[in-house]
DNA sequence: CACCTTTTTGACAATGATTATCATTTGCTT
DNA sequence: AAGCAAATGATAATCATTGTCAAAAAGGTG
């Protein structure tokens, strides 16, 4: 019993499966263009479309993370934590990336809504840098 | 003495004034697209590679602030505060923004770096809701 | 002002990520 | 096995943004 993982999606399919296994495969943020390539790669026959379609389908579930990079991408990454409200710290060039809770900001985002008087106000909130190993190899 | 905003381009051309004046007359983050529609309504003669120019020239010299939408797209509006770091709670319907300062995230997120071991951190936050007056019509 | 050099403009084409089409295939239930 | 709704994927379409480049304008100089 080859442990594939539980989906979120109406039918499991052939592709669902491989996109699932690539998900699992890799920490880092990976644009949809990417994740694709990867799996053309290592022998997955599987659609660009499809591919964008799923990692959207399990974002909307959470199953997910989704970020938008300096260029404007989106790029993708299995969630580690999907039971809590949670940011990233990313490394710009290799898309490494760790889960950050963070009590202290949430309260501040919600509290300045209030105090402007704004309502259904949402925060959006990304850190990016360059990882240890990154940082080494540059300067 | 019509007081026109003083550029931090080379040149002043009728068009960039014109931008630059536009920008003084709203509070809201606009698209590029939609500030050269506005520029042409209220009849300035201006291409829209211009437009784009000359907001991105402004964004890079701190005379504007550029967010992206959830759709991904740039808005930008004229900078209330350039002397210091800030960002912004903007309303998701009208574009009606506030810049905030909040020397507690800022903090945060440096520390958030330095706990990873990661270099050369950069945040990016921001704060969306409805305005007073967009709740107010909506639900 | 007339001249010169450099910057700017803008109509238009090109880019590129994402989305829409839609005929064909496939998962899953009966 | 049959039937139906969902999924796939090759392809075209979308659309914000960027590139091109000849023509126009800005600013300095004498
Ligand atoms: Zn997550
Ligand atoms: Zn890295
Ligand atoms: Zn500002
Ligand atoms: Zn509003």
């Amino acid at each position: 019993m080859s442990d594939a993982p539980q989906p979120a999606l109406p039918r499991m399919t052939r592709q669902r499966a491989a996109v699932l296994v690539a998900l699992e495969s890799s920490e880092d943020f990976l644009s949809a263009q990417q994740w694709h390539e990867s799996l053309r790669d290592h022998g997955s026959a599987i659609g660009l479309a499809t591919v964008y379609r799923t990692l959207q389908a399990l974002a909307e579930t959470g199953e997910v993370d989704a970020v938008r990079d300096a260029a404007g991408e989106v790029l993708y990454r299995r969630c580690g934590n999907r039971t809590r409200h949670h940011h990233h710290l990313r490394c710009r060039e290799c898309g490494a990336a760790v889960e950050i809770e963070g009590p202290g900001v949430e309260e501040w985002a919600s509290g300045i809504g209030e105090r402007y008087g704004y309502s259904h106000v949402e925060h959006m909130i990304e850190l990016t840098g360059l990882c240890r190993r990154c940082t080494t190899k540059e300067g």
